[in-house]
DNA sequence: AATGAATGAGGGTTCATTCAT
DNA sequence: AATGAATGAACCCTCATTCAT
């Protein structure tokens, strides 16, 4: 429906029938959905019941679960981006819009993304676009947010991302219906301690997204 | 050496030939190591192998994988608890001794453990007994830090408790050789966040470690 | 082909396509071959080895070893019931009708039914019935012999049941190829023992189906 | 104590202590039991429990699995033909004697007696001089039964031993504490069978225990 | 295009047998 | 001599992926 939605189901591929389309779509809501519960480590299978399609059909939109996870990464990363950039046309305070984002992207299921952190070898480029709208988005968060002289000055992106990212993650085994119910509280607390003025001085050095490529 | 190592190795058992109990710890060790570095879901053959016993050994000492994650899980609540009661009696400002206890709960690895948090079915005995022992130690951290007048009020040990596990979690596939880079950070932007005077009003309740008792 | 293979093949599940309908024959036929040469204890890969298919597809028709169990017990009781009420149906005379009905059940390979006589917890609705309609059968064989006054009126299903499956059982390790030399004969001599007048007076009371459930 | 016993325990070996003696025997008697209600595929670690030794002494007097079936085999055959011979030495009537036998073969449990039939590579000697023994002491008592005319002509030994073997056999995952029940009624039948006249004509030849030996 | 079915590789666990105290 | 402990091979079962309808 928005870009991001759009952006994750097209590739340079020929148009896509209207049923297969709803079934690409089933799949990667399905298989977000079922990271978020239950841990990237799902049967793919379950996946597929879950969409209400044939394991088959599953692999016949996603080579192998590497891109499936890739695609629910940069689904995902795609909304996020959307809504940093929503908070920051919207909000006239920076540090506001950064508390905006920050909660909202625990409802897009940021704690899904861990396999952005960590990357991918594959589809790199699209991954990489992504990733930089998000990164572009967000930094320009912060930027604003420093501007307001509301958001402490030693820290950088990829501080925030894998904080927030960590903190949102599902507990193992949870099923956890109402973890809900904690994660914004420590969200706040987190943003709390980003406030100026610093209340401490860091370790080591800001970490930015470059910092968490890794090499495998 | 300390308590908690020799708590952990015996349970009411006859004793251990030496032999074994070196096994034994080894075992603990590598598995620690390895929940840590890659999850939980670790073939245990492998933790077999970096234990450098044979993988049936293994099975000797823990009749399966969730006596073994058992075992780590109180091995490793019950350093922490110790690092909690340590910190408590050398530090004199209640804020400081809290902060030493979070950092330093990083170096005994509590990232391993979520599965205490979702609770395991068996031993329930033990785990209790040693979750209740660091509960109490790290009540006690907070109240001594809030008596400073350093620690917002709105806070319960369950925030606490699952925040800085969720931070210092591994990052999946990671191998992560140098997240221990980044924790210490986001802990401190954490704590920073529990500093008074509260910089927010928190959504939700306080959690207590009662909430995160899951029913299966 | 026949009522038992049918019944035995489906269940209230949906159809399944022609070439799994056939795999799932052979994997029953290989395992009651393997069960009556080798034992219930057969490696189940050697099983699927033998039906040529592969093991995983063994275990997608037979969720475990125990349900396949049942499958190969319940195919046999049914082509077993089925000889029992053609003897009946065809033979004028009682005593011939169960002696056709003993010596055929050897060719279905009653010796494969061990299970039967010590229970297998789940599926009993439909082992039930089949067993029930086995019981049937015989007893009309038994009481047909029994009015043409040809058979001892001191035994019961269970002594028969019982005798019969036992003497049919593969000799383990035998490989046995020719075991079938033997059976026949042993057989022909037990039923000698059934004829009247009876030639001693029997120890204990008579065997019923009831006395061989098995609480587990 | 008796002949069967001693001969048992020992081989061609220096004498045992008294200490590695009795456990020798406690580990043939606990051995035995467990064949004959849990099958041949026990564990030898529960046969040394049940014997109250660690499982290394069981290993030490008997080399692997093989070893222990041999002597556990010869044991109840030289037993049985302790029987066989005092029912030939005791009874006027040959076919008496023969019922009196078979009956207290089954409390010797020959239905363990499966390797017997089946043979073993190893230890030929000892298990060739107990079977002859045994054979002998049978074959004399069908001898004196048909001495009586009480005994059918159309059957050998072979046919004998494999049935009543056969019969006695324990059901599998029975457990089966009353299994005793039943035996000694179907062997009833069976001998009854075995009565003159003879009832029927026996398919094929009469089994010899030649007929039994098996080439691995 | 969609799907049910098939499969091989891999992990968990047991057990016969060997090793070290 | 006796034993607790160690081990690798084998088996059961699951799951990612491929094949056939």
């Amino acid at each position: 429906m928005n870009a991001a939605a759009i952006a994750l189901v097209r590739e340079e591929e020929p148009r896509l029938r209207a049923d297969a389309l709803r079934n690409r779509e089933r799949i990667v809501t399905a298989a977000r959905e079922m990271f978020v519960e239950h841990g990237a480590e799902v049967p793919l299978d379950e996946v597929a019941r879950r969409a209400g399609v044939g394991n088959a059909t599953l692999y016949r939109h996603f080579a192998d679960r590497g891109e499936l996870v890739h695609r629910v990464t940069l689904y995902v990363t795609l909304r996020i981006a959307e809504e940093a950039e929503a908070a920051l046309a919207e909000e006239s305070d920076g540090y506001e819009a950064l508390c905006r984002f920050v909660h909202s992207a625990v409802d897009e299921r940021i704690g899904a993304l861990c396999p952005l952190l960590t990357s991918e070898s594959k589809h790199r480029a699209e991954q990489t676009e992504a990733r930089e709208r998000l990164e572009r988005s967000v930094e320009a968060l912060m930027a604003s947010a420093r501007d307001c002289g509301r958001l402490r000055t030693d820290i950088e992106l990829g501080d925030l991302m894998v904080a927030i990212t960590q903190l949102t993650r599902p507990l193992p085994h949870s099923g956890c219906v109402d973890f809900g119910r904690f994660v914004h509280r420590h969200l706040q607390l987190f943003l709390d301690g980003l406030h100026t003025p610093a209340r401490s001085r860091l370790p080591g050095a800001a970490v930015t997204l470059e910092d968490l490529r890794q090499r495998p």
